[in-house]
DNA sequence: GGTCGGATCATCT
DNA sequence: GATGATCCGACCG
C-alpha cells in the first residue's frame, strides 16, 4: 500500500477544472518555448467531450519537442513541413494529433517558439472524471490514462482533432495547480532514438499516474 | 517482479 | 523497404 496525500491532488483541481464555464488556458500561454510550456501543464486540466461523454484528466507527465534543431521531433530540420506535422506549423494552443505504430494516437499541443514548429506530448493523465466511460474505451478498469496512446483512447481522442483549436469543445484545456509537495521532476524522453539524452520529459513525482 | 514479440500502417528513405 | 514520441498478452522466475 503506497503512502498517499491526506487529500488527493485531483480534488481541487477536478472541482474547478471540470465546472462549467471553468476557463481555458489563453493562445498566449501557449505562445512560449516548449520546454516551459511542458513544465507548465503540469497540474492543468484536459476536458473532453467527445461523442458528448464527459471526461477529464489532470496532466502529469508530459514531454517537449521545441523545434526543429531537435533531431526526435517530427518537424525536425531534416524533415521539414510534411502533411503529417502540418498542426505543429500552426498557432499555439491547436491540437497535434498523430498515429503511431500503425494503431494509437499520441496528443500535443503545439507550442510557440519564435515561428518554429513545436510541441509538447502529452504523455499521462491522472483520470479525473468519467472514469467509467474511460474504462468502457480502453477495455480495462486499471491503466487508464498512464500513457500517451492509453490516455487519447480514454478520451476519445483521434485524428478528427488533429488542428483543432484547445480552448474550445470537444476537447479542452483548463487552468489547474500543483499540490502541496508535489515536485515537478526532469528526465530523459521515452522511446525516442535521437536526442537519447536531452532532459525534457516532465512530471510530477510521487503522483501514481505517471507512464513509469 | 521482469522481458519479449506481435499488431499494423503512415511516413520517410 | 525500414522505421516508429506504443500497448498488450504471453511467458519466465
Amino acid at each position: 500500500m503506497k503512502d498517499r496525500p491526506a487529500v488527493a491532488p485531483a480534488e481541487h483541481a477536478a472541482r474547478g477544472a471540470t465546472a462549467r464555464g471553468a476557463a481555458a488556458l489563453s493562445s498566449d500561454y501557449y505562445d512560449r518555448p516548449a520546454e516551459l510550456v511542458a513544465r507548465d501543464l503540469l497540474g492543468a486540466v484536459v476536458v473532453s467531450t467527445v461523442d458528448g461523454i464527459p471526461t477529464a484528466g489532470r496532466i502529469v507527465e508530459t514531454e517537449a519537442y521545441p523545434g526543429p534543431h531537435d533531431p526526435a521531433s517530427h518537424a525536425a530540420a531534416r524533415i521539414g513541413r510534411t502533411a503529417r506535422n502540418a498542426a505543429m506549423h500552426g498557432p499555439p494552443g491547436i491540437a497535434y494529433v498523430y498515429r503511431i505504430y500503425g494503431l494509437h494516437w499520441c496528443l500535443n499541443v503545439v507550442t510557440g517558439t519564435e515561428r518554429r514548429p513545436a510541441a509538447v506530448l502529452l504523455r499521462a493523465l491522472e483520470p479525473l472524471t468519467g472514469l467509467e466511460a474511460m474504462a468502457r474505451r480502453r477495455g480495462r478498469e486499471r491503466d487508464l490514462t498512464n500513457g500517451p496512446a492509453r490516455l487519447t483512447r480514454a478520451l476519445g481522442v483521434d485524428g478528427g482533432l488533429d488542428g483543432h483549436g484547445l480552448s474550445s469543445e470537444p476537447l479542452r484545456i483548463v487552468s489547474g495547480s500543483h499540490a502541496p509537495g508535489e515536485e515537478v521532476v526532469t528526465g530523459p524522453r521515452i522511446g525516442v532514438t535521437r536526442a537519447r539524452d536531452w532532459p525534457l520529459r516532465f512530471w510530477l513525482a510521487g503522483n501514481g499516474h505517471v507512464s513509469r
